[in-house]
RNA sequence: GGGCACGUAGCUCAGUUGGUUAGAGCGCCUGCUUCACACGCAGGAGGUCCCCAGUUCGAGUCUGGGCGUGCCCACCA
């Protein structure tokens, strides 16, 4: 086996990430008889490039999914992308402005082929890099919101919603985007805090002899234009007399009535409110509660419109300035004062939201938020982290209809057609609008040009990608999803609209368990977005580290739930320990050459025991402790996977691999290979647990372990094809082996005192001293005879069994054993130094340890064990104590 | 205004059911070019677990209050 000495990330993956492609390797079988794990991935938008978020969130599934596919599941992660309505319009539209072409010139269809090709072009490009970063999805089944198949779903269900009465269209306030031209949901608008102005503008009332004046506050004076009312609370006294009056909307002329609604704070401005019913929510609802006029004075684009007299054409903020200053010409601006309101603003076009009157489809929420509600009250979906499940309940219980229509090009056509004489007919297609319309003796005019909210296809993304509404063999397979894996940033956009489409169409919740992620920031905390210029892009940092190194570092920065704050040498850290186990399997690979052992083939690589060793008949103690490790720690590391605590699982791992199986058995085993033993046992101990290692890290870092193990299982016959498709290790029994496991603690323990010693008092590293162990335990006795060879080869000390206390030497005492080395003269003055600072520790742990055995409660009421524990740690202290100011007395 | 988190080593964060001397990574200090790895090895320093009160024999962990930080929802004309 020949390997680089140090491991080149760049040199290996695209390969792999090829041949696991092309190998059809993930593919998901829904004849299998095997149970089934299934979950499909959020579909990113075909617009976008992969960004750490992503990477976050396929790492983590793809770490779930390995498993379970290594444990034997029946895996499908089905792959997919979202046509993103108004996020893809944009970006074509500025594409081909590019090139001079306006999509209004070149109208629907052209632009729409315009749409098409780009996303031909491009739209592969973050399923490629999900690819090579090694998702392992079943290509076979990649979908697109926009498929036939997906288009059709839609048509369904918003045809069966329709027919339930849960869709109407109606005249209401939306949110528009000026920017965009279309109206956007709720959820769609981005609030955010602005300086700006409240103005006092004075209303002359009619027929008032003595120029008397109403005054209203607004921070939009533009919008007096379409004042159609004025209002005050009804039980403000300061204001009953305007009851029934009316006043006159200046530059206008309007008359306006004064009406009473409990919707005023008389606490806010002067208590008294213009109202205009066609760009202020309330107002709107005001409005209708009063009958009043609905005077639009903006057009789509926010600017004045006929209605707007002089103003005709303007700005909306142009107006603004235009309207105040006319307004103080006349001095019926009474005061300006500085206030700070939200304005909301369009997440996609980024400007202010004009709320405006319009002509849109909705969704009717309020049964469908009431069936996901019990979904989740009732387990059968559960949210973890357990605290977004208030979340979830809060918002589904506020819950407002939906509005689900755009007026853009780029979506699902609402398939609605409407007839001669102004009403519509929903219908799966236009033969079905066509012979409705033949029932009702009409004709078809035109069909709805709306399209539909992004949102509404990825609503049904977990079972129209499975062929819904067919009864197909994946749907009844696959359906409801075992999992599904999101950020908390489209809890409300995207899962609780899946819940609730979900419901509706199929009966049944889509998943059997939500697992919320956190976001990924950079070094600051901050989001990372282009704009800030904060992004770290996660192929670079495949380039330059490495997959492995990139997925481990996101996970393992991250608790359950929260976000990850990623730091560049955070992920360099990691590619050292990717090196580390390259190293490490080289070294295996190394040994194996110089010893000149015979292939190894072993019958079966999952039910591998240790074998013993020829001579002695025994498996070595190195053996039986890693193999007792490996079961635990693969037990641990599944658990961990289980719950979704994906930072436990890394570090987990991690720490086995380094500080275990590198830092221990591998040197313990180059002692043992050193003093001789070539037998092929040994060897094979090694490599099976070598690979049984790879096999763990499997899920987490599937580049390195994969290319290390087609490499030490070349020769091994019947090995699957890939280690991925290779079993996870379990666990041989409940606690392994506690025997060895206690036996190299000890060993460790010895040797850890030893180099601590050492270094304490400065001995020099390599000279090989002599030292003595007292200790009563058996095991402490057995390790010191038995693993002699090993505590020399570690600590460069020679070890003995010693009878009666140490003295004039230098000694530490632990748990379960003194150890004493035999000490030069001239390291007395430090050794003076180490035993004074341990002395005062000590006396302080006894001092606790004391005050807590006198209190006569914890010793009545606290559990036996915790009580006990204490009692043999004083005497264990006092018993230090006592010998080290022996020591001291004696040097 | 309503809701949800968070505050632990210099930094980023773990800490599952309250229980022996609170952990990791990075950084820092000391010593090592020991033939897998200097992307390494060995050792070490570093903590008022935000503050106050309470429950308890016992609190980083539970309760209440305060201070500070972040987020979500609703929305103020």
């Amino acid at each position: 086996m020949q390997l680089a000495k140090a491991y080149e990330p760049s040199r290996i993956e695209p390969a792999w990430a090829e041949r696991w492609v092309e190998q059809d390797l993930f593919r998901a079988d829904s004849s299998s008889s095997k149970p089934v794990f299934s979950l499909v991935i959020p579909p990113p938008n075909v617009t976008g490039a992969l960004h750490m978020g992503h990477m976050f969130e396929s790492s983590q599934v793809d770490i779930t999914m390995r498993w379970q596919r290594m444990r034997g599941r029946n895996v499908l992660w089905l792959p997919g992308t979202d046509h993103a309505g108004i996020a893809t319009q944009m970006l074509v539209e500025r594409h081909l402005a590019k090139q001079g072409i306006d999509r209004r010139e070149i109208g629907r269809e052209k632009f729409l082929q315009h749409v098409w090709a780009w996303k031909e072009e491009y739209g592969g490009r973050i399923v490629g890099q999900l690819k090579r970063v090694g998702a392992s999805c079943d290509w076979t089944r990649e979908r697109f919101t926009m498929d036939p198949g997906l288009s059709r779903a839609v048509r369904e269900c918003f045809v069966r919603l329709y027919e339930q009465g849960l869709i109407y269209r109606g005249e209401y306030m939306v949110n528009w985007d000026p920017g965009t031209l279309t109206a956007i949901s709720d959820l769609e608008v981005e609030y955010e805090e602005q300086q700006g102005h409240l103005w006092y503008l004075r209303y002359p009332v009619c027929g008032s002899a003595d120029s008397e004046h109403v005054v209203v506050a607004t921070t939009r004076p533009e919008t007096m234009l379409g004042d159609t009312a004025v209002a005050v609370h009804p039980a403000d006294p300061r204001f009953a007399h305007l009851h029934g009056e009316f006043v006159t909307l200046p530059l206008v002329g309007r008359r306006l009535p004064v009406i009473c609604d409990e919707f005023v704070d008389p606490q806010f401005g002067t208590g008294i409110v213009k109202v205009t019913p066609a760009h202020d929510p309330n107002d709107f609802a005001a409005g209708q509660r009063h009958g009043l006029e609905c005077v639009t004075v903006l057009d789509e684009e926010a600017r004045i419109n006929d209605r707007g007299g002089k103003y005709r054409g303007l700005d909306r903020y142009e107006a603004r300035r235009r309207v105040v200053e006319d307004l103080t010409a006349l001095g019926l601006v009474e005061k300006v004062e500085d206030y700070t309101n939200n304005v909301g603003r369009s997440q996609r076009s980024g400007l202010a939201v004009e709320p405006r009157v319009s002509t849109q489809w909705f969704v009717k929420t309020e049964t469908l938020a009431d069936a996901a509600i019990r979904a989740v009250e009732s387990g059968r979906t559960r949210i973890v982290p357990g605290q977004w499940e208030r979340n979830y309940f809060e918002w589904m219980r506020n819950i407002r209809d939906w509005c689900i229509s755009r007026q853009l090009w780029w979506g699902h056509r609402i398939p609605a057609w409407y007839l001669e004489d102004g009403s519509f007919v929903v219908a799966r297609s236009r033969q079905d609008a066509e012979a409705e319309a033949a029932r009702r003796g009409q004709r078809i005019t035109r069909r709805e040009t709306d399209v539909l909210d992004t949102w509404f296809s990825s609503g049904l993304w977990p079972f129209s990608t499975m062929g819904w509404p067919d009864d197909t063999e994946d749907l009844r397979t696959f359906y409801p999803t075992s999992l599904l894996n999101t950020g908390f940033d489209i809890l409300f956009f995207w899962v609780a609209r899946m819940m609730m489409l979900g419901i509706a169409m199929t009966g049944e919740p889509p998943f059997a368990k939500v697992c919320i992620h956190g976001l990924v920031r950079d070094a600051d905390k901050q989001k990372m977005s282009k704009t800030k210029g904060n992004v770290i892009d996660p192929i670079l940092m495949t380039d330059r580290y490495g997959t492995d190194a990139v997925r481990f570092a996101l996970v393992a920065s991250a608790g359950q739930g929260s976000d990850v704050v990623l730091k560049e040498e955070r992920i360099a850290g990691y590619r050292t320990f990717a090196n580390k186990i390259w190293n490490a399997v080289r070294f295996v690979g190394m040994s194996l050459e110089k010893a000149g052992a015979e292939v190894w083939t072993p019958p079966d690589l999952a039910a591998f025991r240790p074998l013993p060793d020829e001579r002695t008949g025994r498996v070595p103690l190195e053996d039986q402790w890693i193999f007792s490790r490996l079961s635990k720690v693969a037990a641990e590391a599944s658990e961990h996977i289980e719950q979704f605590r994906y930072h436990e699982v890394a570090g987990v791992l991690y720490h086995f691999f380094w500080h275990e199986f590198c830092d221990w058995y591998i040197e313990l085993k180059k002692l043992s290979f050193a003093e001789g033993s070539g037998l092929s046992n040994a060897w094979r101990n090694m490599l099976a647990a070598t690979e049984r290692s790879l096999r763990l890290l499997h899920p987490i870092m599937p580049f390195i372990t994969e290319d290390l193990w087609q490499r030490l299982t070349e020769n091994t016959a019947g090995r699957p094809s890939s280690i991925a498709l290779s079993s996870y290790p379990v666990s041989i029994s409940e606690d392994g082996d506690p025997k060895a496991e206690r036996l190299v603690e000890i060993l460790r323990s010895l040797v850890a005192t030893a180099r601590n010693l050492r270094a304490e008092l400065k001995l020099p590293a390599s000279e090989m001293l002599s030292a003595t162990v007292h200790s009563e335990i058996p095991e402490v006795l057995q390790v010191a005879r038995q693993c002699s060879g090993a505590v020399a080869g570690l600590a460069r000390i020679r070890l003995a069994v010693g009878t009666g206390a140490p003295s004039g030497q230098a000694s530490r005492h632990t748990a379960d054993f003194d150890l004493a080395i035999e000490l030069p003269e001239a390291h007395r003055a430090a050794m003076r130094k180490s035993l004074e600072k341990q002395l005062a520790k000590l006396v302080k742990v006894a001092r606790s340890a004391r005050t807590k055995l006198r209190n006569e409660q914890f010793v009545t009421k606290a559990p036996p064990r915790v009580v006990d524990s204490v009692r043999t740690s004083l005497a264990d202290y006092e018993s230090q104590v006592e010998r080290i100011r022996a020591a001291l007395s004696g040097l």
